[in-house]
Formats: C-alpha cells, sequence, structure tokens
DNA sequence: GGTTGAAATGAACGCGCGTTCAGTTATTCA
DNA sequence: TGAATAACTGAACGCGCGTTCATTTCAACC
C-alpha cells in the first residue's frame, strides 16, 4: 500500500525518467501521454505516480536538473587565463556536452512555453547565467582590446544561437568527426569575434 | 448547408489562419484546441471545418505558405555580382524577412515534428532549397578564394541557426533598432566566412 | 510459514479533445 | 415576397487524457 516514497527517486525513478526524456524529445512534452511513458518503461500509467507527483513535474525536473548539471560541469570544466582561451574553452566545452545530450538541448529549448510560470522562470534564471558566463568573457576581451565586438549581448545570443543549432542536425554517424567539428566551430567563433 | 467552400478561403479564412498562426506560436500546436482558435475568430468549433479540412491542414498550410512566400521573396530580393555582396544581400533579406514574421518562424522551426510525414517532407524539401541558396553562395566565395571556409555545410548550418535564432530574444521596442541589428550581424556573419 | 510493506495493477473519475451534421439564421437576387 | 444558398450554431459522437485509489503481487525478514 505504498503511495510516494521519500523524494520520489529509487531504482525505477530514473528509468521513468529516462522515458520521458526520450519521449518528449521524439514528439514533445504536449503530445506525449502518461500512457506511452509508462508503456515505455513496462508498466501501467497509475504506477508512474509513484515517480512524480505530476506530468509537468517530470518536464520540468528534466529541464532544471540539466541546466544544473550543465553550470556545474562548467564551473568544473572552465579554463583559460587570457579572454581568447576562455573562449576556447567554453566554445569546445559546450560543443562537446551538448553533442553528448541533445534531446536534452532540445527538450530545453522547445519545451520552454510548456512549462507553468513558477518552473520556466526558475529555469530562465538558470539560463541567463550559463549566458553570463560567455557574455563576461566577451566583455573582458572586449574592453581588453582582443575581441572587436559591437555589441557584447548580442554577439552572446548570436554564437550561443550557432552553438547549440548543432544539435539539430547532428547525427553520430555523420560526414564530420567530433574533433573536426569543435575545431571548424571555434575557428568561426574566434572570427566572429574579430580574435 | 454549406459544406465546404471551394478551395477553403474566403473572408473569414484569413482570420481563422491568423488565429491559428498566433495561439499555435504562443502555445504550441498540440496544446492548441479547435475550440480555442475558434474563440478567438468568434465562432463556434464546428464552423471551423468550412475552411480547413482538419487541424493538421492549418499547421501545414501556414508552414507550407511560409516556405514559399520566403523562397519567392528572395528570388525578388537577391542581387549582387561578387560572393560577397550576395551574402551580404542574404544575410540582410534573411533578418529583416524574419524580423518581421516572427510568429511563423517560430511556428516553422518547432512545429515539425506535428506534421504527419509526408507533410514533414514538403516542408523539409523547402527548407533545403533556401538552405541550398546561401550554401551555393558560401561554396563560390570559397572556390573563388574569397571566404576561407573550411566545410561550407557546416558554415551553412550556423550562420542560418546565428540568424534564425534572433526571432526568439527580439523585441520590437527593444534596445537596439532594427537597422543596427542588420549591421552587427552582417559584420558577424562577413568574418565568420573569413571575409 | 506468516507477516510486513513496497511496488504495481487496473478500473474508474470527470473532462476536453477533433470532428460531424441536422438545423437555424442571414443575405442575395429574381 | 419567396426561393436559394452561404455562414454558422449547438449538440452529439467516441475517444484518450491526467490522475486517484482500492486491491493484488511478491520479495524480504522474523
Amino acid at each position: 500500500m505504498a503511495r510516494k516514497i521519500g523524494s520520489y527517486a529509487q531504482t525505477t525513478g530514473p528509468q521513468v525518467k529516462a522515458a520521458a526524456l526520450k519521449l518528449f524529445a521524439q514528439s514533445g512534452y504536449a503530445a506525449v501521454s502518461m500512457r506511452q511513458i509508462a508503456s515505455e518503461v513496462g508498466m501501467q500509467a497509475g504506477a508512474l505516480y509513484l515517480y512524480t507527483p505530476d506530468k509537468q513535474t517530470l518536464l520540468f525536473d528534466l529541464m532544471r536538473e540539466h541546466m544544473e548539471d550543465l553550470l556545474a560541469a562548467w564551473e568544473a570544466a572552465k579554463q583559460g587565463a587570457s579572454p581568447q582561451e576562455r573562449l576556447e574553452a567554453f566554445t569546445r566545452f559546450h560543443i562537446r556536452y551538448h553533442l553528448d545530450r541533445t534531446d536534452l538541448v532540445f527538450i530545453a529549448y522547445m519545451e520552454l512555453r510548456n512549462l507553468e510560470p513558477d518552473n520556466f522562470a526558475v529555469i530562465q534564471a538558470l539560463r541567463a547565467r550559463y549566458e553570463q558566463e560567455l557574455e563576461g568573457i566577451l566583455r573582458d576581451g572586449n574592453s581588453s582590446g582582443l575581441f572587436k565586438i559591437a555589441d557584447a549581448r548580442l554577439s552572446t545570443m548570436a554564437i550561443i544561437a550557432m552553438l547549440t543549432g548543432m544539435t539539430s542536425w547532428y547525427r553520430e554517424d555523420g560526414r564530420l568527426s567530433r574533433d573536426r567539428i569543435e575545431r571548424i566551430y571555434w575557428n568561426m567563433v574566434r572570427r566572429t569575434v574579430g580574435a
């Protein structure tokens, strides 16, 4: 007669999240039913509620954990003394991290409008923190004369859009290796900032 | 006792499309009901079927017309002799056209996976034609030694992602004027190709 | 071997969905 | 004035939705 289990995270919990991730990325949050998610895990819809209070929380948790992991990974990976070195570190980190998690990235960008207002605010704040990391590098490079940027905010959005867009066409068995993609994109980013 | 009206395009037809566009852009295709669309126009849900055979066609027509209009507008706007002039024309055209139609652009990128397979193929083909326009310019510039591009396909995707991303943050009353945005972006694109 | 309790079932809840269609209203034109 | 017809209503259709919960299953432990 178990109802809710502690913080909803047990053995089966991760399977539920993985199934939701897969299906949300495939068809979109609104188009996926709890019954489909349950079927992917191999259970009945009712059992899902042992692992999440509701469908919305399933989406929100995926996005929040993704953004928090992204920020933590960048904190661990950031390096470089000069703005150019820092920008290269950011670019290469971003590409590697995102190519490994195309489904999560896709959801984090596509499903924003399916978040309830409070949840939306949380995710937006996390996203802003990540963008600030890049914007800070660009500003430093600009004020030290190394970069030639007309508007740091605009360049931030442009670079992130350029880099993240990758996840929509990248295929594991595609024409270009990850290393080559990484090198080419870094070259484009470097040129974009005039360095 | 009117059932279907010719090709579904009468006086009220455009209003229905405009309402669908607005709501799809706001909440996503799957999350919007026919009753909501009808209410936006000021009628009952049943009356919508005088103007469209079903909900899917409403989405498909919006996307198809958008892509066809985009291609036609580019055919009319394209100019320039040198690759650099052609690239500048493309960049400025793309920005202007997309900033005027942020809702349509948003839908055309976000709702691809809500298209039924046949419809999806049509839209993808139109999109590919548009991308080919840019890719052709990049190849010409590369082979004539004016651009320095490692991979024309990659640069095409990167530039389009960079330019189109704009529509997700641009606000009519924002900090930067359209002219200024256009100039800054063109500068970034020019640098990206090494010209 | 009996008891516990976590894990999962499966039926049910009210509701809103996309779509259909007989019927009503309003306009046009002879 | 009256017939024709375009435009729209409003009720209904079967269905699948998110969620709840009494009941069942079954491994772990005394």
